[in-house]
DNA sequence: CGACCTGTTGATAATGATCAATTAAGGTGG
DNA sequence: CCACCTTAATTGATCATTATCAACAGGTCG
């Protein structure tokens, strides 16, 4: 079994057996948290870095007035606050959607992975991506139209979790709900819905409850605008055109209902 | 004179001295670019690092059907692409806002700075503070209402500037169209405009051409929820109580005069 | 069963976008 | 220095879109 962290940055990276390894002795297990734990607080101090191994997270950051954005999604692999040691205080929070593994690394552990060349040049890289999907969020919202920024962030999710192995050929498990899709669009969830119902009548998508099915991918993304270079993954083109090489099952981790399953192979 | 990078870094971290001469050594005169000039196209592979010395630069992505969102300003010390090794193709494009002078650097003097431990820090700093900037724009576009996301660019701009010396007192100067604010708070020009009267009318800018005088900058801060913690300055907090530091010329390199003005000093 | 959350719907109200001029400012060439 | 040209800022009127509001349906869970 490949640690999701592993899968993740061996879709941007080459890294040798040795750090493979190195990075699964690192990891370690970490720790069950039920849905809407918050797992950073906006103000927290440095003092681990977390990881989130199974399950979806979301980073958000919340106005006076209590509105709330959604500036990011965790799936399995992706760091929450690697650079912890290096910025003081968490400029945001970060919550468990599901429930999630998290694991908590020391200083000391991301000092040693850091210490291997290839492993730094990756981390690099993996916070790079991040950067780069925040770029394309606003691109998202601040100049897409309503229907697509919807379309747009269902096409985003739907390649990352098949990144990591939570998607059945075109399906997968949609992890959040209209009112968190509207709070990452810059939406309101009647905008979100009616959008997303458009999206099934022109059949774009197929939904059996929070289970998406895309029938037909070039043509959802390329009403979404949907270009996955921005994820930077080394198969990017080939993805979008030859996509459905997802093996695995779209609802570990991610569901209402807690699974346990573990058995997706990585990629 | 010290470079803007220099007092850039040293915005957020303490660096050796030696680290400084290095940085000074490595970096260079660079080239005079004009107004409007194309530094990085999207889609471009890695070649150099660019590294923004004088003037203002954006970044920004542009959608098929002409949309453009601005996803980033670049003032004097800013790195354009520092990841440029890591990632293999720009997924946005870069342009001279105003004349500017860019270096370029090659893979060789960016492995000389990261040899050393504080530079290396330093320099991962610049890019997760680039990072938290992004978060906060997402938030400004996808949450704020429109007036008051004008007025927190605005403010960034003006801590931003007056960081690297292109502020005296509360005055700088606005280096952007109302056209290209638009593009960067999601909003279209008139919107702009009328937002930029709302807040001359309530006394929160004055204005003489593109120079912006902040007379109460708290009013200003408060009005637009702009809280400087984002931008990750050591002395964010104090800067904000007492923010009247800033030392030098607000024109310099900024207008549509270019300016040869180098006097300024760093912070 | 009843509380609660999520998704759905229709009606209405605001809010920005759009459109179309007009004014202002800066830069150029005669 | 002035006429002229271009770009940027400003204005008012109108339109379209999206937010808001309110209510209800379906499911889940004690």
């Amino acid at each position: 079994m490949v640690s999701p962290v592993v899968a993740k940055l061996l879709r941007g990276n080459t890294l040798p057996q040795a750090d493979c390894d190195l990075l699964h002795a690192v990891v370690g297990a970490g720790r069950r948290l039920p849905p809407g734990t918050e797992i950073i607080n906006q103000g927290d101090a440095a003092e681990f870095v977390h990881l989130v191994l199974e399950g979806l997270a979301y980073r958000y950051k919340l106005l006076p007035n209590g509105k709330r954005q959604i500036i990011g999604y965790l799936v399995p692999g992706d760091f929450c606050d690697l650079y912890t040691f290096v910025l003081e205080r968490m400029d945001h929070s970060i919550a468990a959607r599901s429930e999630c593994v998290v694991v908590r690394l020391k200083e000391a552990d991301i000092a040693m992975l850091t210490e291997r060349p290839a492993l730094a040049r990756a981390l690099w890289w993996s916070s790079l991506v991040d950067e780069a999907i925040l770029r394309e969020w606003l691109l998202n919202v601040g100049r897409r139209e309503p229907d697509r920024r919807v379309a747009h962030i269902v096409c985003e999710l739907f390649f990352r979790l098949q990144a990591v192995g939570h998607a059945s050929g075109n399906s997968f498990q949609l992890p959040v709900t209209q009112s968190e899709l509207a709070d990452t669009v810059g939406l309101t969830t009647v905008s979100v819905n009616r959008a997303l119902q458009m999206m099934r009548r022109a059949n774009l998508i197929t939904q059996v409850g929070r289970i998406i099915t895309i029938p037909d991918i070039p043509a959802l993304t390329a009403f979404a605008d949907f270009d996955p270079a921005y994820l930077h993954f080394k198969t990017a083109g080939k993805r979008l055109e030859n996509p459905s090489q997802g093996r695995s099952l779209a609802t570990a981790g991610l569901g209402e209902t807690p699974a346990r399953n573990r058995e997706h192979k990585a990629v």
